[in-house]
DNA sequence: AGTCGATGCTCCC
DNA sequence: TGGGAGCCCTCGAC
């Protein structure tokens, strides 16, 4: 009996055979037959259903007429490429590959089933401890700041409920996300495509987006301190705009591409930007390590161009501290958040660097007294400094969590609450699911950074795409997120429903092309609600979002 | 329901 | 340092 004829525990297509007495001569196909045999007999003690497939091909050059091909269908793991186990969803549950260090937190001997991490986000967090170093720094934190940032925590006030959305608002992912500094309804969204979207929340069907600004994504937007109705972006396509929002009129302060294309390797593009008031400055990183400033009043460039991380790098953050806008933060691909002096700005100037063991997605200032620093990094750690007056040698803590990096998503950027006193409160959209009654949903954690727990987990079943931008109101108890091309705006539980009695909630479906039905205005839509969990399983989804009217709306006309 | 492809980015050699 | 291989929970279209 020949090694094929024994294999029953899977599937067989035989496509050609010429002779059954022909064996292959290539010894090293004899090993591998012996190979697939023992992982055979794994399967047949798991007794798994069986699936991928792997052909064998015999390859019998040194013989005349046909080879035998044998295509024998058995489970092939996508991430190790092994056979005896797979890695992917069994359901909503998603089963890791064993092989590979844990998807969480990047260490050997588990994956993310029993990862600590993933049973106790908190698990291995240092809490509150601040680092003494008894030096003047130290006394001039107590002295000016510590007062501001209060000892008792106040209890956290989280937007769990959609309250309202736009489905498929932008025509690309969304990249970043803004709220109007003066009017509580507005938010601003950017997308991959360069598209800047102006949505009234308050008025839900009402969908501004000006696509003429920018060509490509659209990383980072700020309002003008001095003019409310301005928004400064800075995009891929190379060039920081400033824009008036009524008109969409928009003007380019700066263009690093004034040529053109001439390759990849001089195509700059433009990522982390700021503003300093005091200063009438925007601050913008490219592509290649360097800052730029421009001058508001002048809108002119103002100096030489500074190279604040290494060579060549990406810098895709930049924010002035809120309390002394001369300290800036920047972070980028080349592993490193930096703290500069904006007086004193020169290459290798920066007064400290805060070493990272992969890219640094974000790093932000404490909103309030500016004291504090959180960065996100794709080694799957939120990384905290609990004082830039303390030691900052290395983090007060670290804190793993679920953002890994893929080309598909808009990076995860964990921010903070801006109304929070304690300025603890830090919310980050995750990347791994968690079954949730039979359905694979991502979450947006809100996570006290000072513990490192999990404060709340945020989901609607009906948001089955991961959420990776997330910003909270300046004012009020509003979350907006964007994920995939949509919008949505959270409100707390109660506070959702207070705001329903007068307004329904309201959910919009866009895209007249994807949706069958047709127009923004039609109120009969369930596209959102009809969404699939991961690998169909909607059965037990709890149908709770529809596609419902905007009682404010005037344009109430069906299509016939 | 299952497959496929658009593709940017990281990191290794 | 440059080039290129490879990429684990995408997402949406067909």
């Amino acid at each position: 009996m020949s090694a094929r004829a024994r294999r029953t525990s899977f599937p067989e297509v035989v496509i050609e055979r010429d002779s059954d007495t022909e064996k292959s001569s290539d010894d090293e196909e004899e090993v591998e037959d012996d190979v697939v045999e023992s992982d055979d007999q794994e399967e047949e003690d798991d007794n798994e259903e069986q699936k991928g497939k792997e052909a064998e091909v015999s390859s019998a050059a040194n013989k005349k007429g046909k080879a035998p091909i044998t295509i024998s269908l058995k489970k092939v793991c996508k991430v190790c490429k092994r056979t005896g186990h797979q890695a992917g969803f069994q359901g909503p549950t998603y089963i890791d590959c064993p092989m590979k260090p844990c998807f969480l937190c990047k260490l050997p001997g588990h994956t993310t089933v029993n990862c600590p991490h993933r049973v106790a986000m908190e698990f291995g967090v240092i809490p509150a401890y601040r680092k003494r170093t008894n030096n003047s720094l130290d006394y001039v934190f107590e002295r000016q700041v510590r007062h501001r940032v209060p000892s008792i925590k106040p209890e956290f006030v989280i937007p769990d409920e959609v309250n309202c959305a736009v489905i498929r608002y932008h025509s690309r992912r969304v990249t970043c996300l803004e709220f109007h500094p003066t009017n509580n309804n507005i938010l601003l969204s950017g997308d991959k495509k360069g598209q800047l979207g102006v949505w009234d929340f308050g008025k839900v069907h009402e969908k501004t987006v000006y696509g003429n600004i920018h060509s490509c994504l659209l990383n980072n937007m700020k309002f003008s301190p001095a003019n409310d109705g301005t928004v400064y972006a800075a995009s891929s396509d190379g060039t920081m705009s400033c824009t008036d929002l009524e008109t969409g009129l928009s003007t380019p302060l700066m263009d690093l591409n004034p040529n053109g294309w001439q390759g990849p390797n001089s195509w700059t593009m433009l990522y982390g930007m700021d503003l300093n008031a005091e200063k009438g400055l925007v601050l913008v990183a490219d592509n290649f390590g360097f800052l730029h400033l421009v001058d508001t009043r002048s809108n002119s460039q103002k100096g030489n161009s500074i190279l604040i991380h290494k060579k060549g790098t990406k810098v895709v953050g930049l924010h002035c501290n809120p309390f002394q806008p001369d300290l800036l933060l920047s972070c980028g691909n080349d592993h490193f958040a930096r703290i500069w002096d904006i007086r004193r700005l020169e290459a290798e100037s920066c007064l400290q660097s805060l070493p990272h063991k992969r890219v640094v997605n974000s790093a932000y200032f404490s909103p309030i007294s500016g004291s504090k620093i959180v960065t996100t990094s794709i080694d799957n750690r939120i990384r905290v400094w609990d004082s830039i007056f303390g030691n900052l040698e290395t983090p007060s803590r670290e804190i793993v969590h679920s953002h890994d990096f893929n080309r598909h998503l808009t990076p995860f950027r964990a921010e903070w609450d801006p109304k929070d006193p304690s300025e603890s409160l830090v919310v980050v959209g995750r990347y791994i699911s968690e079954n949730y009654n039979g359905l694979a949903l991502h979450p947006i954690d809100f996570i006290d950074i000072s513990t490192g727990q999990l404060v709340a987990e945020v989901m609607d079943p009906n948001i089955t795409t991961i959420t990776p931008v997330n910003k909270l109101h300046p004012r009020d108890d509003v979350l907006a997120s964007g994920s995939s091309r949509s919008l949505f705006i959270w409100r707390p539980k109660e506070k959702s429903e207070m705001v329903q009695e007068k307004d329904e909630r309201k959910i919009v479906v866009c895209d007249r092309k994807n949706s069958k039905f047709g127009d923004d205005d039609d109120d009969s839509g369930d596209d959102f609600s009809s969404k699939k969990g991961k690998n169909g399983k909607s059965k037990s989804k709890k149908p709770i979002l529809v596609t419902t009217p905007c009682s404010s709306s005037k344009k109430k006309k069906k299509k016939s």
